[in-house]
DNA sequence: ACGGTACACTTACGCTGTAAGTCAGTCAAG
DNA sequence: CTTGACTGACTTACAGCGTAAGTGTACCGT
């Protein structure tokens, strides 16, 4: 590759493709310097090391949150900052193989954006402390949730099956809800209720 | 090593050991191996390979969780089986970075027995298909975040320093949101308080 | 006493991240 | 215009990884 086109974000961008198409594990130093037609050692010259190039990854999904500035009703601000993260999330599942404490400055975004929506919506300093980081758990645990589920969807032609594994007599809950996944999930965007049930319980 | 002393349940044994004292990376086949005395390979007589030590480790974890099987009062129950889930967790840092999807008959019981609380507690299925994923969420999202904050708490004889490379101008409540965490967090477990939150929707 | 099998061993292969050294091109100062 | 430093590519090398494949031995049921 020619000189001077390089560069830790073409390096990151890269990285994310990989990522985004073979998984994580696909990514190595290597097959990072063949996708950019160069060599792995030289990709040091950009990056401090693979786990820099981590850090990088886990920062563009925080760099797609919706941070809502321009809305005035707290609610709907939220819904938007916790929805685009979740989609951010969704979009990458490799996201949640890297460890939490990864975000940058773009992470801190988030969060004074979720704390400033919370203060505007009249949420006392003291419970908008738990409030974060129960909105903020529940952006993490839901999403982490619904990429297992996205490979669950892979498997509904094979539903029968999945379902036949799980006693019947051992699990009979598990079985009626595995069956409301295949045949008939409840109306509704289960992120959203969640959420909902949180801000309900906030304006209390 | 005797032959004969090996077994899958020892091998996970010791693969816990590691990791909960030398972290997941340092968990490798090798390093396994010396730690029972034994070569790497001849750990394959007793496990599948790498993966399965990991879902082995998963289910470990599912295994702590109290199912509060004898509990009559619901939201008493539930509290226990997402409160010992998140202390198991809390417990096992590396379960965050291993697949979500990893949990095996153990995990079953555990989605069991919260989709039966729910059940006694008189909410309607459709709403509990999504509450069991919100309760759920919240596990996974408010340990998988508490965990940082362990690393966090680690640095609070640095809190001047974290707090001075968070600008000022720009994160005014990030600033007073760390501030909160170093000097006086609010009173009451956050993760219990978004417990309740939930359930008191659900009540609704 | 004696196969058979269970279980440990050794060797080897292709992968990984990265330390270290080399060398060509570019650009600024004399 | 020359020269010297710097940048950013290159190659080589190393230790460690998961594990496929083959070898040997000690025990156990017959």
């Amino acid at each position: 590759m020619a000189r001077g086109v390089l560069s830790r974000a073409a390096v990151i961008d890269a990285a994310i493709a990989i990522a985004d198409e073979e998984g994580l594990r696909a990514l190595s130093m290597r097959r990072l310097g063949e996708a950019l037609g160069v060599e792995a050692m030289s990709l040091y010259h950009h990056v401090a090391n693979k786990d820099d190039i981590h850090h990088g990854l886990v920062d563009r999904v925080w760099e797609q949150v919706d941070l809502a500035r321009d809305e005035t009703d707290w609610r709907a601000a939220l819904h938007r900052v916790c929805g685009s993260a979740h989609r951010a999330m969704l979009a990458h599942p490799w996201f949640f193989a890297l460890p939490i404490t990864y975000g940058g400055e773009s992470r801190l975004h988030v969060i004074e954006a979720m704390l400033a929506h919370l203060d505007h919506g009249g949420v006392p300093p003291e419970l908008a402390f738990h409030a974060q980081h129960v909105l903020d758990g529940h952006v993490f645990g839901y999403s982490w949730q619904a990429i297992g589920f996205a490979d669950l969807e892979a498997l509904r032609d094979q539903a029968d099956d999945t379902l036949a594994r799980i006693s019947a007599t051992a699990f009979p809950y598990v079985r009626a809800h595995a069956r409301q996944h295949f045949d008939s999930p409840p109306p509704g965007d289960g992120f959203a209720v969640g959420l909902d049930l949180m801000l309900d319980g906030l304006v209390r």
